[in-house]
Formats: C-alpha cells, sequence, structure tokens
DNA sequence: ATACCAATTGAGATATAGTATCAACAGGGT
DNA sequence: ACCCTGTTGATACTATATCTCAATTGGTAT
C-alpha cells in the first residue's frame, strides 16, 4: 500500500513484475549514473551496494527494462558492449563524433507528429525511440579541414 | 585509374584509406546481406569467400566503416551482439518491436529540417543518423490486451 | 616494371561479455 | 502464517572482441 515507488519501480510493478531487491538495485544504479552507462559499470556499482547480487540477474534485469523501454542499448564506438541510457520521456537524442567519440545529449526531437503518422500507418503500439545523429563535433570539423592525412595532434 | 569502385569503396579510399582485399571483402558482405546482420554473420560470410582473412581484419573493418557512417551497429534486443546496418544515404530508420523483436523499417524520416537546425546549433558537421522507434507490433499489441498475464502462444 | 615504406594483415593467445542450469529463495496475494 | 510462482545466485560454459607482432600488401614514386 504505501505508495512510496519511483516512476520507473512502477512501471515494472504494473507490468506484471515482482519489485525484487535486484531489479531494484539495478534500476537505482542505473538512475544514479549520468547515463551512457555499460554493463560492467552497472554490475560494478551494483556490487558496491550488494555483492550478493548475481550477475545473471543484472544481465537479465537490464534486458526487462530495455523490453519496458525504460531503458535503451546504444553503441557509442567499437564493436563492443553497448552503453544504456534511460529514456526519461520515452525517448533519447544525441550526437556522436566519429572521431573523438564525444557525445552531446539534446532534448527536443520534434518527432511527435511523425510518431503518431508511423503508429497509424504501422498499426504499432509506440512506446519509445531513440534519435542518433553522427558526424564530426566542432574541433573535429576544425581538425579534419587542416589535416589531409596524419596529424593527430594530442589535445 | 580504373573507376569501377563502388561509391563506398570510393569513399573508403576518399578518406585515405587503402582497398584492401580484407576491406573489400567485408564491404562486399554487408552489402549482400539485407541488413541487422551481426559481426559473426559478417565474419561467417567473408570466410566463405576466403578462409585465409582473419576475424580481427573484420572487427577493425567494421569499426573503420561505422567511423565513416558507412554501417551503424544497433542492438535488436538488449545484452546482445550489435547488427549492422548500411546507411544507404546516410541515414536508417527501423521500429523495433520490445515483445518479439520484429524489425520494421521504413524510409522516410522527415528529419531534414531537424538535422539543419542540429548542425547550425551544435556547431557540429553531421554524415548520417538513426531513428528508432520501440513498441509493440501489431500483433503482440493484440496479444498483451488478451493476456494478463502467461499465454504464450507459440505461433 | 621495380622498389620502397607505412598501413594493414592473420594467427592465435588472451580478455571480456553474456548465457544456461537448477536448487534455493522471496515477493505478493490470500 | 502460508503458498505458489517468478526470480535469484553460483558456477561452469559459450560467444565475442582485443592484443601483439612478424609478415604482407596497397599505393606511390622512381
Ligand atoms: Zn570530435
Ligand atoms: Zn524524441
Ligand atoms: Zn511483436
Ligand atoms: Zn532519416
Amino acid at each position: 500500500m504505501s505508495d512510496d515507488l519511483t516512476p520507473r519501480a512502477r512501471r515494472l510493478r504494473d507490468a506484471g513484475h515482482k519489485l525484487t531487491h535486484a531489479r531494484l538495485t539495478v534500476l537505482a544504479a542505473l538512475e544514479d549514473s549520468g547515463g551512457h552507462i555499460t554493463s560492467s559499470e552497472v554490475l560494478e556499482r551494483v556490487n558496491l551496494v550488494d555483492h550478493t547480487i548475481g550477475r545473471a540477474s543484472v544481465f537479465r534485469t537490464l534486458d526487462l527494462l530495455t523490453s519496458l523501454s525504460i531503458i535503451r542499448p546504444t553503441y557509442l564506438h567499437s564493436s563492443m558492449t553497448p552503453t544504456y541510457v534511460l529514456l526519461p520521456d520515452g525517448h533519447h537524442h544525441h550526437f556522436i563524433c566519429t572521431r573523438c567519440n564525444r557525445v552531446i545529449e539534446f532534448d527536443d526531437c520534434g518527432l511527435a507528429q511523425i510518431e503518431t503518422d508511423l503508429e497509424a500507418r504501422l498499426h504499432v503500439k509506440l512506446t519509445g525511440h531513440l534519435l542518433e545523429f553522427y558526424g564530426l563535433c566542432e574541433r573535429c570539423a576544425a581538425e579534419s579541414t587542416f589535416t589531409p592525412s596524419t596529424t593527430e595532434s594530442a589535445s
């Protein structure tokens, strides 16, 4: 009856899942992090709080949260582990520099209309979206202009 | 001098990279696949053509193509190897069902204006984007309505 | 054509990430 | 307090990606 649940915990329960200690701990770890956190980092944070929580449960929880569109795995660089971002209001947007891997997040996306159209057209029920742009950040764009080939200036 | 290069091979070369046998083979494997192909599947296809090409080169090439916005890794469901998609005109868009992992791709995104605005606002140079929506596909949305908890009908 | 050199490669050992199994446990409804 | 089912944790296992470095090769200059 006590209703001191975080909004995301409530969504978990409303979807018919138990609010277990492991799940709530993973969720807290994600919320405490600044976003773009890997599974290993989640695992590390979780085990700082309670080292008895197993790896498998962390991965299972990440899967579960993803299936509920509470988080979303995204790729930053290198063919490795995804980093997870929260989808605060169902969406997340960022720019990734493909040269230095800098990430710039931004809030407004103007996708509301597109979302509505798409639901009607594909007959789907949307719960979230991720929009990512890639290219060169201001600094890297400038450096690329100067350097025909090899001038990796260590900044 | 012979100019029978695919557009993507040309982009590789124009960016200052050598057109090696390994790279061209990986590129061909990606182009031959229908998209949403994992690193292991690329490796498999590549080795069917030439089994002397090493794993490391395949991964290296996937990273390189990603940094050039020629391909982009995306996650279908969490805790999994990414699947790579080509970015034909710099962009790719799809819907992912978070229940059955069905993917529906679509072409139009209406992001041109947003892209222009963003370049000016963040002072970046954009080379591509990925837009993904999540939710329930028509079938899964219908099933979810009927089943309060456990009715995994094997279709 | 030949020679040259830096970029790139392949092999395979190593490191890292994620999954399977299953007995024990605990959330939440009664 | 009791029960039932979803969930868990330990561990062994599999899959995936990276590192290292001598050998090779693409591209260019001669
Ligand atoms: Zn940059
Ligand atoms: Zn949005
Ligand atoms: Zn579905
Ligand atoms: Zn687009």
